[in-house]
DNA sequence: TAGGACCTTGGAGTGCACTCCAAGCAAGGG
DNA sequence: CCCTTGCTTGGAGTGCACTCCAAGGTCCTA
């Protein structure tokens, strides 16, 4: 299977996930997580992985006859790029606006993009201003670790 | 005045300020500022200032002969260093504690040392995580402008 | 000395992101 | 069959960090 004349099945793959070394708790065929299990792989609770999937923030998961839900390693992988969108302090709002591009389809390639550049742009100036703090707290560190040697010379 | 006996004067200001290149909007002497004039400085509103003296994230505030508050340049310092570990995203809570050891004098000066060391680390670890989130975005960011590329190539 | 902008207080309200609850259904072991 | 554990739902509650309000006092300029 070679990927030279377009590129469906990567797309709807990448549309999701995070891309990384494949490192699924089980392999792709019998992935079927229950709430907790993937609680306890994402570190999040049962309670937020249901409130995520209220507000839109995850593509409809699959559910077993009886109606327990059961996620995939897509769902993994798509929590797992949601972490690291939380972590740029995105609000939640935003993400569901992501989420809902995602499931729109491939037309919104262009504003999803941009969304994400706009990320990006907050991250950085983001890291600029806590290496900025950074050095007020070495500052601040030196002056306590100055006091604490001067206290000692006049013991 | 010489510095070399102990170092009060420096200590008490240090306790407090950022000793930024002391680029405050009226000299020492006549810095009364209203809360107001704050508000504009800082960009918090006065309504979070008042709210920051309650919950003692400030040294007590000066007031004229009428009960108004009237800040000085030392509070213009506290609250450029407050905002520093505000943007660290330090608990206000935590703030307060550390406003605490600076009321309570010198010898806190070790306790404070740590909590500042400790928020150090947090926020050294914050930017690795956010380095590592900007390395994610990158890759979507490729990954969709790949697909624009290739949708211009097919049409 | 009048008017408008600014200040004071305690307490109540807001928005975000969860976090939990009650009541009930379902699955597996002894 | 019972018991424990886990899952379901809508809705209510929590904690944080503000944010605003009402009612009244103050300051400045004309």
């Amino acid at each position: 299977m070679t990927l030279i004349e377009s590129t469906p099945v990567t797309a709807e793959a990448e549309d999701i996930c995070v891309r990384a070394p494949s490192t699924h708790p089980r392999p792709d065929g019998d992935d079927r997580y229950t709430i907790s299990e993937v609680a306890a792989f994402t570190g999040l609770t049962a309670h937020t992985l249901r409130w995520y999937e209220r507000i839109g923030l995850m593509p409809h998961v699959d559910r077993s006859h009886t109606g327990q839900r059961r996620f995939t390693n897509q769902d993994l992988d798509w929590l797992a790029l949601v972490g690291k969108l939380r972590l740029t302090g995105m609000p939640v709002a935003d993400m569901v606006r992501y989420a809902e591009l995602v499931r729109e389809g491939e037309h919104t390639f262009e504003e999803r993009q941009e969304l994400l550049q706009q990320t990006r742009r907050d991250v950085r100036s983001r890291i600029t201003e806590l290496q900025d703090t950074l050095a007020v707290l070495d500052h601040k560190i030196d002056f306590y670790a100055g006091a604490h040697r001067a206290s000692e010379r006049a013991s």
